[in-house]
DNA sequence: TTGTATGCATAAGAATATTATGTATATTTG
DNA sequence: CAAATATACATAATATTCTTATGCATACAA
């Protein structure tokens, strides 16, 4: 597990991305399925989750809609048009601001002192 | 400018990054050379650079020496020891992290349906 | 029957940022 | 030369977004 602190932001890109590429996703799988493409690495508290889901509709982002599986209920989310763009630009923003990371951790003492 | 809430969790990598490539460096001049390795991409702000630096002072990781300049006073900011250390470690969890990251943001409609 | 897994949700608290403000000197520009 | 911008530090109020803890409930395995 990573220092938590550098999955601030990413979360809610996190979701978007997972749902833009299925159908339709419930909370409970979206925490297994972060945990499953990412080796245990990083682990989706419920805490930070819900929430996130819950603005994410409230924006109108997601919709949902609730499935009854034996005795239980699964809500189901789903992008909604407007969380589709969204989904793309947030995903876009977070690989470009990856990118402008890197170009600090990667730098070089040279590259550094070029202009202190 | 990102989306600022990027940036939450990697403030102190970034100044960790930059003061184990160089001497020492100044508050105000971290500002300055982040913005112009990331050609302005990333915007540091005093709220959020200042105490940042108290704190890693105050964690041992930092420390400080003013400096005259003129009639002002700089405040430079050197690693200790402990700093460097540190510094190594963070900048390796961001690295991985940002693989880890990338599982996600690249994963295919394929690859996710795998297993849901 | 007791723990683990599944499934949702919220509340208290911590961490970390934004925005605004304050103080002060130095330099550039109209 | 006055005013704006740049340099340089710092803190307070507020917002956001987590963690941790708690609660409820069903299903299944040891």
């Amino acid at each position: 597990m990573y220092s938590k602190e550098l999955l601030k932001g990413t979360l809610k890109t996190i979701i978007l991305k997972l749902l833009s590429e299925s159908d339709q996703m419930y909370g409970y799988q979206i925490t297994q399925k972060v945990k499953e493409i990412t080796e245990g690495k990083i682990n989706l508290t419920e805490g930070a989750l819900y929430p996130a889901l819950h603005k994410l509709e409230a924006d109108g982002l997601l919709s949902t809609e609730k499935i009854e599986v034996g005795n239980r209920v699964r809500k189901y989310y789903r992008l909604t048009q407007s969380g589709n763009n969204t989904a793309q630009e947030k995903v876009e923003e977070l690989k470009e601001f990856m990118e402008t990371l890197k170009s600090i951790i990667n730098i070089s003492p040279q590259k550094l002192a070029w202009s202190i």
